[in-house]
DNA sequence: TTGTAAGCGTTATCAA
DNA sequence: TTGATAACGCTTACAA
């Protein structure tokens, strides 16, 4: 592919920056100069060694590069969660949004709770600029001790709230949104709300349920019921919605179920419909969060809450960047997506 | 965070393999040795090693290895078609086995045909072992000459057909798989099925609409109609459908709606319900494939196909290994999933 | 089985 | 603005 200076083939048609510098009649060091926006370097040797660059073929190589320097321009996404459509959703727009920026991006599937640790040790053998959890079972203590072990240069939480202050966590203001959510269904008279949430665990969690409770006793007096599910799994929350119900008497249904996100929310509506021949919104209205895309689907129609995912992805190349305080980076506002299940 | 040989303190903490070999009392190559399975080292060196690398909390860098080496046991999935929850499956199944087996994997967002070339630039630029492309928008000229211009090793698509000789596909048997459709759907008794497709790009394709159409040609004398989508999108599915309907008399309607994949059979069947109140699979059936994980929500009870992604993805590791031969990875078949809509 | 020399392609640092 | 030296941490090849 490409003659190395010694005359031999080399096996991968790699073009060095050496070559380039023959090329172009300047040494490499020019070459590298040429490549990056900061640096000094004359106009024209810039074009000189752009042109013998395009000519044989150049790019840099990222690996060689990472090795001396002390970036990488390489994250890992960690997830541990791939039922959930949503995370389709944030891995688009994190790739995009990084690659726009000059980040490569390491997806990691955390294959539990107990391989923490050792998805972060795969991104520190990488040596990534940081680790990004946009994952839900990984531990707190867990964390704190594979972070301590391991050179992770940062970890961030995406989309959760951690209460480890060694990571850095980018979310959506849970009490601004869930205020917009009881105000919502407050307003559209509903009266006997059911909260649907998510796993109970320890990690870095969603203060949704507590928040909403709480706001609800402020406006109404009563505190709401609230049942939970293991996982983020219409499957099961389809399963748990309908014991619910099937425990409960007609009389004490709820009017609305309050979902902390939109996987739960389709697996309730699905209960409430094919489990309980009743009609959403008009027996039980249901909302979710997230404004996933089959939220929209006229199956569901779901009225429910969109995060700033590209907001919050871009605020986290500043922090990547070096460019933001990491004191205020979990007040971002969505907005409610109103559709017919409430 | 670890003393360096000259007593500096290193800013990321590295520990390297001198550390170790200082510690262990060996050389450097020696604890290369004791990191890889096939290689020459006595037990006792091996034990020695292994307890000063834990000691001092060593870890191979991966980078450096990369760097001199032929291998960087890293590959990229491109991918450009994030609105498809099967995505999220082969992602998923991917990344799991890829990563038993020792892979990290780079997620390449492809932000669409254009830039097929770019995306094979990023992962070349990380060396990677190979780039597998789970996307569809990519184009066979723009592959092949991006593919002459990069360095990347393999070109792998996965789930998918192509014609390009550069590339190795490893995909299911499109004619076996819609054979057993065919099978089913004519032996339920159905007489006027729909196809409906997806794109009719000249990219790596999938014969399914072509196959269906010959399969039952041969079977029943007839040519079924056939429609398609520009791209897998439910909501255009829905609007796609809808459209046939309505421009065809009732007597005129398709018995069944067989789906190139569920994302459209779900559309499909969104349509046929909430556009027109018709049944499914009473008044029309749907098939799928791909058995996403909501075909089997009570909301679609999707009858589908499900291929066999881990045992494609096992493949896909012997031909990184080198173990494959590339002539015979078209031939998996799957199985069909029987569920109430067909 | 173990050690030595050389080098992968780039960049930090300093000198010109 | 440009050039030179040394190093990043590892692995290939070969010698002991």
């Amino acid at each position: 592919m490409s003659i190395q200076k010694d005359g031999k083939l080399n096996q991968i048609g790699t073009v060095t920056a050496d070559h380039v510098a023959a090329e172009a009649g300047v040494s490499r060091w020019t070459v590298n100069r040429a490549f990056r926006q900061e640096a000094s370097i004359s106009a024209k040797s810039r074009k000189k060694v752009m042109e013998a660059a395009e000519k044989l073929g150049y790019v840099p190589d990222l690996l060689a590069s990472s090795l001396r320097s002390e970036r990488s321009n390489l994250v890992a996404v960690l997830v541990d969660d791939f039922a959930n459509p949503h995370k389709l959703v944030m891995m688009e727009r994190l790739t995009r949004i990084l690659r726009k920026h000059g980040w490569d991006t390491l997806l990691v599937n955390m294959l539990g709770e107990a391989d923490t640790s050792a998805a972060l040790l795969s991104a520190s053998q990488r040596r990534v600029d940081a680790a990004i959890l946009i994952g839900i079972q990984f531990n707190e203590e867990v964390l704190a001790t594979a972070l301590g072990a391991q050179r992770v240069r940062k970890l961030i939480i995406f989309a959760r709230d951690s209460e480890n202050p060694n990571t850095i966590s980018i979310c959506c203001d849970d009490v601004g949104a869930m205020t917009a959510i009881a105000d919502y269904v407050l307003n559209k008279g509903y009266r006997k709300p059911l909260f649907l949430a998510g796993p109970q665990t320890e990690s870095a969690h969603l203060k949704r349920k507590d928040t909403f409770l709480e706001l609800w006793r402020q406006n109404r007096g009563d505190l709401p019921a609230s049942i939970s599910v293991p996982f983020y799994d219409p499957l099961l929350a389809y399963e748990r919605t309908a014991d619910y119900l099937a425990s409960h008497d007609r009389s004490d249904y709820p009017d609305v179920v309050v979902c902390e996100n939109d996987a739960l929310a389709m697996g309730a509506i699905d209960a409430i419909r094919f489990r309980f021949g009743l009609r959403v919104p008009q027996d039980i209205a249901v909302t979710g969060f997230d404004d996933v895309p089959q939220a929209a689907s006229p199956n569901y129609r779901l009225t429910t809450y969109r995060q700033p995912i590209s907001a919050m992805a871009e605020a986290l190349v500043e922090v990547l960047k070096g460019n933001n305080d990491p004191a205020h980076l979990c007040g971002f506002l969505g907005e409610m997506i109103v559709r017919e299940s409430a």
